[in-house]
DNA sequence: CCCCCCTATGGAAACGTTTCCATACTGATA
DNA sequence: TATCAGTATGGAAACGTTTCCATAGGGGGG
């Protein structure tokens, strides 16, 4: 590695000052024709490039973001942190990305790493932020930042789903299908207040729409045996006809598991996810979930803390109730015992995008 | 935003030179034990943290990695760039993370910026690694840095799959169930050397297999229209039974797209993927593809750029040959045609994780 | 003709660290 | 007692920029 081309070697080069030489390349204040010249050439023989790292120390910013969030294998976070970095990088700044894997401990430490690092603001996603300590060291330094996915605190902005009323309408849409009782199953419950929202409204949607209080299924470890999980949870709860699943990744990993304990999704147990990925609608069958857009999160929680540094008004963020919305799909449908068209345990009767058997292109093909 | 506290102030608070304050904090040199809690009350007292841009510009290294990948919609590109993360973590290395949404343009611009900012190394997947004029960049300036998912050119490291071989498998997998003729389906087909390598190498195995040689149907835009492309490239070659598509989230839009034109998959049409993404076995019918393991290779990359930025061996990798698996799936058959048991036209027919009617489980819900 | 203002330029300080070097003190050894 | 080794400490340079300030020359207005 050899990086050893400094503006000074320019200045050199060119026969002048390096304070000429910053002036030339900057466009900041006046220089002679033949200066600009001398300096444009000595830049291009040495392949001079201005060191950020100089520039940052003088005007103690470095155009950098601190980008903080649990993982990327959930395609909702994958989601929001492009959306994020675009927004950040049409502006001029580039993303520092850090996952916490859903761990408190590394969490406040990585802020830390990144405050040391001077970033220049923050787009955050913890694990808690009523209690993060992470947070709060960003608070103190006055950072500029904005939360995303949690609910916000006194006092802080946040670019979030309002999980308490999505998880409201999803227990109306099991009441709707005829569910009496349900169940909640999540992942990471205790270090997530996203999952704990979603389950305090969905046990008020249930009671508010007369639906027994849902059956809690939580998990830890990476759905390695959700398969044996399920089936205890089925077995301690056999009334149950519906689940809500807090994303739906673990949705349709749910849905699997449910196959193989020899169930018939939807007839004999609903299942309602929650984001709104995209394979959700190529399933079969297509699942039932809240859509949410992540992508839009993400970016507007990055023009959020963009103003922020620029002192410029934050964006309007889209009203709490229209920040989701109910897809319904073929993984939601009455219990069983309720249907009345008689079609209890036809297993995977395409419930989308059904097959039309006698298309064009297929007798075009027939041959 | 606030944060005057240098090691100036604590060496004022605390009584003492600059110097000594350094050497307490990091440890390096003598220093009395009375001095020792002068500093340290100091630091507590002000609230003290380094500033890592100081010390980048004295040090002339920024424990910094750039990251430059396609996209992170992908959740390949996503599981890769969190294991890179992760491993660079680990050694104290932050991430700073530019996805180029396949646009060479920027691909080359987000590069020189990374360079500006003194980024240590680099993990990037780049579009073509024969070509690219950021890669070019990287290494005239000898910054360690190590390919992910690229072919790697003369004297470049690369963690990736062997697209060929790969591709040459998938071909064998059509060729043992008995298809005739198929097609390749890619996206970004011109921009992307992996998608070039798997149809070359499918092309080679097709021509090895005695399969005629496989129509190509490349789609640039975001499968916006999948269905009427994929339509008129069936009517186009009308006896194809196959297609062998480029990435797993590409394939199950297809097979979504299959459906939607009363296709019934895999008996009309087979359809194979490439990846191994976990929710093509959460499907109905599994999606049969080529498995990677894309957290291993950021996690690798990662791993060389290490060694390489501290002088020690690079890590070996897997062997070319064993960078990929292949899946089989309930989306590859033989086709109609040529089947034997004469369940032509039975869509949906159960592939994988068939339902056991009568488990145990079932019985005991039953009331 | 003097003064002032404008353009062009360079020197030097400042940003926050680390580290080299010098100084001062303490015992211990010769 | 003089020398030496070792510990404890502070001053100052260096890293690569930007920017303030000073200098210098030139032209125009009084």
């Amino acid at each position: 590695m050899r990086q050893p081309v400094t503006i000074k070697d320019v200045a050199q080069a060119a026969g002048c000052g390096v304070a000429s030489v910053s002036r030339v390349l900057n466009g900041t204040g006046p220089s002679s024709a033949e200066l600009r010249k001398r300096v444009r050439d000595a830049v291009d023989e040495l392949g001079f490039e201005f060191s950020e790292i100089g520039r940052s120390l003088q005007s103690s910013t470095t155009r950098t973001i601190g980008c903080v969030v649990p993982s990327l294998a959930n395609p909702v976070f994958a989601d929001a942190v492009q959306g994020a970095q675009e927004t950040f990088q049409a502006a001029g700044y580039q993303t520092l990305l850090v996952c916490t894997n859903y761990d408190t401990e590394s969490e406040v430490q990585v802020i830390r790493t990144l405050l040391a690092k001077q970033v220049d603001g923050f787009v955050l996603t913890v694990s808690d932020a009523a209690s993060s300590d992470g947070l709060k060291s960003v608070q103190v330094r006055e950072i500029p930042h904005c939360l995303l996915f949690n609910a916000a605190p006194e006092n802080e902005r946040s670019w979030s789903v309002d999980d308490r009323a999505a998880a409201l309408t999803v227990a109306q849409a099991f009441k709707d299908e005829g569910h009496k009782q349900v169940g909640f199953l999540a992942l990471k419950f205790k270090s997530s207040d996203r999952a704990r929202l979603r389950y305090q409204g969905f046990v008020e949607g249930c009671a508010q729409y007369g639906i027994k209080e849902p059956a809690l299924l939580e998990i830890d470890d990476d759905s390695e045996n959700l398969t044996t999980l399920l089936q205890a949870f089925l077995e301690r709860n056999p009334t149950l006809t519906g689940i809500f699943v807090s994303n739906d990744f673990l949705a349709l990993a749910t849905i699997r598991s449910a196959r193989v304990l020899g169930l018939n999704v939807p007839a004999d147990l609903s299942i309602v996810g929650f984001d709104g990925i995209e394979v959700g609608t190529m399933v079969e069958p297509s699942l039932a979930t809240i859509v949410t857009d992540p992508k839009m999160l993400g970016s507007g929680a990055a023009e959020t803390v963009l103003s922020i540094i620029n002192g410029n008004r934050p964006p309007k963020q889209p009203e709490p109730d229209l920040s989701f919305s109910f897809r319904a799909g073929g993984s939601l449908a009455p219990p069983a015992a309720e249907r009345t068209d008689g079609e209890k345990g036809a297993t995977f009767s395409p419930s989308n995008n059904p097959p039309k058997k006698n298309a064009k292109i297929q007798l075009e093909r027939s041959k």
